[in-house]
RNA sequence: GUGAGCGUAGUUCAAUCGGUUAGAGCACUGGACUGUGGCUCCAGAUGUUGGGGGUUCGAGUCCCCUCGCUCACCCCA
């Protein structure tokens, strides 16, 4: 309609909605803490490497999916799409390695893909990024899921959904990945094309497929934890008695996968029915040969990111609590010139005592302004007009028992305190 | 990148078969109530009908192009 308006995929936050994405940063913030995982802030772009290599050089979201440019130093910058790949560097470079195993930490911030925008789908979108690093042992993998749940249900999502399952790792995956080729060449021709494209490159993807035809194929395919090795049934089994031993509720689903050599043993994603076609909330797993693959050391690893703008889709739909919404204990009334000079001076000193408080600038009526203070959610208008300044008053009112009454202007700051702690309790 | 649907005040939506000045609720502003909000009543302001072209005596309505939005595919948060 306008000529003015932001870029395809992006979108603005405006107050209506804000205090709701800060108190879902909130909960996650407090869950870190619970979980002992400290904030970190990360970059939002780093070089196109990393992620070329830290999220797969074949991948959809390396291939066409990324925001790449080069910058005044001709180096090739890619806007991050998720954020595990900078965790991961984040560690390297800052030698965590020495550290007390395992570095447990913590970001939020937008992630960039280049995609056509649809239902929870957009091209700038928040996460909030969990990894536990250094730490091979399945607890962690429990951990992780844990944190994600719990948080999840702090913020009073229901119906959703927990899908777990093991990739293996490059010793197992092989023998997996034959079994499974063979298999699927068994019944070629009730592959779509993709997936026939795939037994070539990855059947594993296959299993992800969508399509009515290629699910009943997959229906029956051979499951991954017939071909694991010894270390990874071990770590699975430790994972789900893990998880059971918590009481966590989760379903086995064996077409869950990671298709890189990366990505290895577990694999979760957390799914809720009130989205869309694009319905996990969550997804994570563990990456015990990612630090090697952007050219560092051996480190093990799990994490999971969960989508903000989903997550608070879902809030919405299920009518979650957000929490208070934001109001302001004070709104200032002035009925002239002189009053608004001295309802300012009051306002200030309010402010100074830890009071919120506002007032209209623009001269209009006293019936504007108290309409104002209600639409503000004020607590208390105060009113200041020739009467008071008169007399050295100020008008309180209580805006939701329309009490109201004059204070001397001297003690106006502690008597707004004591009834505003009086309404408290 | 592919496909489908939809674009009308700030917003949600009307507008007969193509018919003359594009309307209503909510929100906003003012008033009824010269200094008192929520309820009620009255009044007011607000449009390049997304943009461009075409058909027609006449287009918000039909056709073409374009842009945008939405949903879906691919893939993922």
């Amino acid at each position: 309609m306008s000529e003015i308006s932001a870029p395809k995929g992006v979108r603005d936050i405006l107050p209506e909605e804000s205090w709701k994405w800060a108190y879902v940063f909130r909960v996650f913030r407090e869950t870190a803490e619970d979980f002992g995982y400290s904030e970190v802030h990360l970059p939002i772009f780093e070089h196109t490497e990393l992620f070329a290599r830290g999220i797969g050089d074949t991948t959809d979201v390396v291939e066409k999916e990324m925001y790449t440019f080069l910058d005044k130093g001709e180096r090739s910058i890619t806007l991050r799409p998720e954020a595990t790949a900078s965790m991961v560097r984040s560690y390297l470079e800052h030698r965590m390695g020495a550290l007390p195993q395992p570095v447990k930490m913590w970001c939020t911030g937008p992630m960039f893909r280049y995609e056509r925008p649809q239902k929870g789908r957009f091209r700038q979108f928040w996460q909030v990024d969990f990894e536990s690093l250094g730490s091979p042992h399945p607890y962690a993998d429990v951990e992780i899921i844990s944190l994600s749940l719990e948080a999840f249900r702090r913020l009073g999502l229901s119906h959703l959904e927990v899908l777990i399952n093991s990739v293996g790792c490059p010793e197992c995956r092989p023998a997996y990945r034959k079994t499974l080729s063979d298999y699927f060449s068994s019944r070629i021709d009730e592959l779509c094309e993709t997936c026939r494209s795939r037994l070539e490159r990855n059947p594993l993807r296959i299993l992800d497929c969508k399509r009515e035809s290629c699910r009943s194929v997959t229906e029956d395919a051979p499951a991954v934890y017939e071909s694991l090795c010894g270390e990874c049934r071990d770590h699975f089994d430790m994972v789900r008695a893990g998880l059971d031993g918590t009481g966590t509720p989760y379903r086995l689903d064996k077409r869950l996968v990671r298709g890189l050599d990366y990505y290895t043993k577990t694999a979760y994603e957390v799914l809720s029915g009130a989205l869309g076609s694009q319905n996990a909330v969550c997804g994570g797993g563990r990456y015990d040969n990612l630090a090697e693959a952007i050219g560092g050391p051996h480190v093990p690893g799990v994490g999971f990111a969960a989508g903000v703008d989903r997550i608070l889709m879902v809030m919405e739909q299920q009518e979650c609590s957000f929490g208070t919404e934001p109001s302001i204990d004070v709104y200032g009334v002035a009925l002239d010139r002189d009053s608004r000079a001295g309802i300012l001076h009051i306002l200030d000193l309010f402010r100074r005592n830890g009071i919120s408080a506002d007032m209209d600038f623009g001269g209009r009526s006293m019936k504007a302004q108290m309409k104002s203070a209600s639409a503000r959610k004020a607590r208390l208008a105060c009113i200041l007009g020739e009467s008071e300044l008169e007399r050295g008053t100020v008008t309180v009112k209580d805006l939701d028992s329309g009490e109201q009454k004059e204070i001397s202007a001297d003690s106006i700051v502690e008597e707004v305190q004591k009834i505003l702690s009086a309404v408290k309790d």
